[in-house]
Parts: C-alpha cells; structure tokens; sequence
DNA sequence: AAACTATGATTTACGACGCT
DNA sequence: GAGCGTCGTAAATCATAGTT
C-alpha cells in the first residue's frame, strides 16, 4: 500500500526546469540581496507568484543556490557580474 | 554609490551567511529496510511512545535521536505534501 | 546514443525557539 | 528544566533534464 503511494510520490519528483524569466527573477533576488539571500515567507510567496511556482520551490531554489554558490563561488562568478550590473541599471532609471 | 555599494557586496562572500556547521555528523542516507520499517510504524501512529522508540531503534539499529527526528521529519515532510496538494486522495 | 553536467526535489541532522 | 514539539535550514544525495 504505502509502497505503492511512495512510489507515486517519487514520480512527482519528474521535473522541469523553470523558466528563463523564472530563473531570471530568482537570480535577480539572489545576488541583490548576497550578503543575505534568505527571502521572508512573504518574499517567497511574491517571488512565488512572479515565477509561477510554489513557495516550496522558491525555498528549494534558494537552499540549492546558497549551497551551490557558497561550494564554488568562483564558478559563479561571471553570473554574479551579470546581476550586479543588471540591478545596477536598474538603481540608476 | 548605489553600483559601488552592489559591488562591494557582491565581491564580499565573507558576508557571513557562510558558517560551516563543523560539528554535525555527516548526513547517512537509510537502508530500504529501515524506511520501510519506519513508514510502517508511521503509519501505525504519527507519533512515537518512549517505548516504541526504544523498540524501534533497537529493531532497526538506529539510536532513538535518529528515530525521533526521523518522526519529526516525517511529519514536516506530510504536512508538506498536504499543502501542496490539498486534496487529492487514493 | 552514451557520458557528463546542471538542476530541482528529497533525505538526514541540527539549532532555535515554543509549550507543558 | 528536561524533553519533545515545530520551523527553517545545511549538506548530501537522488533522479532526471539538458548538453556535449
């Protein structure tokens, strides 16, 4: 019986990728706020909305990306660059 | 001075939020066995007499920490399912 | 098409804090 | 006040998607 529900829920582990503009939107977050990239419960639900998920996966994003990055800052270098300058533009309009 | 602020930021990964959590012992994944057993006694109630954890530990060769927090987990991790899925049931 | 890598989700293990 | 509760998370691992 329950072998049978864990299998189901281990389906549910299929995934997608998110989106570009998704992914766009986290990342924008993230290294804006990269001394402190811990969004409160209501950021992840407005960030939730803009990327059309669930809040679950804003926060599974989050603890995958403090990890990742903190693992291997260098490898995130040039994306980090990329969204400096991007929220730097977007301080000066 | 706002873009020199962002990239002072981003330059400074000293900023804290990096603590290595040094003392912790290191995550074992469990055998089939032992989740399975655990899921059964889940199932069987949600929440764990003194003396069942006993038991259950000593069965699966856990120590009773790893059993309670593996019933702690269990039941984040259904209150989970539960919201993210309200409703829909076998 | 078979390695290989990126990425989203799940699983152990705690710290912080609450309640009784 | 010891002890078990939830909540949010780190870190490792899993499973698959995407790439070379």
């Amino acid at each position: 019986v329950m072998i049978l529900r864990s299998r189901f829920l281990d389906a549910r582990r299929k995934r997608r990728n998110f989106s570009k503009q998704a992914t766009e939107v986290l990342n924008e977050y993230f290294y804006s706020h990269l001394s402190n990239p811990y969004p409160s419960e209501e950021a992840k639900e407005e960030l939730a909305k803009q990327c059309g998920i669930t809040v679950s996966q804003v926060s599974n994003w989050f603890g995958n990306k403090r990890i990742r990055y903190k693992k291997n800052i260098s490898k995130f270098q040039e994306e980090a660059n990329i969204y400096a300058v991007k929220t730097a533009i977007g301080a000066t309009q | 001075s706002v873009v020199e602020k962002k990239e002072t930021d981003s330059n400074n990964p000293s900023a804290n939020w990096i603590h290595a959590r040094s003392t912790r012992k290191k995550r074992c994944p469990y055998t089939k066995h032992q989740t399975l057993e655990l899921e059964k006694e889940f199932l069987f109630n949600m929440y764990l007499t003194r003396d069942r954890r006993y038991e259950v530990a000593r069965l699966l060769n856990l120590t009773e920490r790893q059993v309670k927090i593996w019933f702690q987990n269990r039941r984040m991790k259904m209150k989970k399912i539960n919201k993210d899925h309200p409703k829909d049931d076998c």
